[in-house]
DNA sequence: CCGTATCCAGTTTGATACTG
DNA sequence: CAGTATCAAACTGGATACGG
């Protein structure tokens, strides 16, 4: 790419990225999404791409102090958009076992390629903020 | 991969997916993804993806009626990251052009990974929440 | 241990009106 | 055309307390 994006009003096509049915259809990306842009969710997928855990457990590993009412709700949406299993053992105390699905594991092979995105172009990022900030002052 | 997820208890390793120097680290990854996770970051870069854009032209291929408000808010976002660059044309009247930068380029690969992930697995994820949520109801 | 229930604070988004 | 300003509504996240 960095082709020809030098016209200026045509809508020319260097490529759809998405493209739906209709160009109103949200075509379900806002499904991933909102699961990828609230606080938690992908912290919770990360930790348990390396194996099964149990909730305490989890909530220690996660960075940032997630509170015990966050983890629930967080794991929740997972599991029922089935990107987490989870699996209650009736004893006492109570043990319960979070897992990803195969879904989930999908996931995080997108959810590498955006950290490492994100990781190498964070200079880029933060000097452009500053540029940015630095002309707003004056 | 799809490999062996088999293991069950061990915390094992199937991959790191995200390692930072100390675990408490983000490692920038919410810079990015609270772009992405905001509700019109993903459709302005998407429809940039294919060219120069006008104010008004972006607004009107934006599904869902983004306000002029949130349009401006949002890719102001865009260019303090510097994902999106506007040129400013002081004509009678205004004239703005909104075009992604190379940065802004670049992701649009992984939100087109993103966008094909959903779309394959929007059956799946439905499914899950159907199934979930009947299964709440009794 | 693994939650749920309540309530509150902060942030994000939207409606509307006005301007160079 | 391309904004800005203001205000209200909605949503999200967090603190706390309690329960099986």
């Amino acid at each position: 790419m960095s082709a020809g994006h030098t016209a200026v009003t045509t809508p020319a096509a260097t490529d759809p990225v998405i493209s739906c049915a209709t160009p109103q259809d949200e075509c379900g990306v806002r499904d991933v999404l909102d699961r990828l842009g609230d606080k938690w969710s992908v912290y919770v997928v990360v930790e348990l791409a390396s194996g099964v855990l149990r909730f305490k457990e989890l909530q220690r590993r996660i960075p940032g102090d997630i509170s015990q009412r966050m983890l629930t709700v967080t794991v929740r949406r997972l599991e029922r958009d089935g990107l987490v299993k989870r699996t209650v053992y009736p004893t006492i105390p109570p043990q319960v076992e979070y897992e990803l699905t195969g879904l989930g594991h999908s996931l995080t092979h997108l959810i590498k390629a955006l950290a490492d995105w994100s990781i190498g172009h964070r200079p880029a990022i933060a000097a452009a903020r500053a540029s940015y900030d630095a002309a707003q002052r004056q």
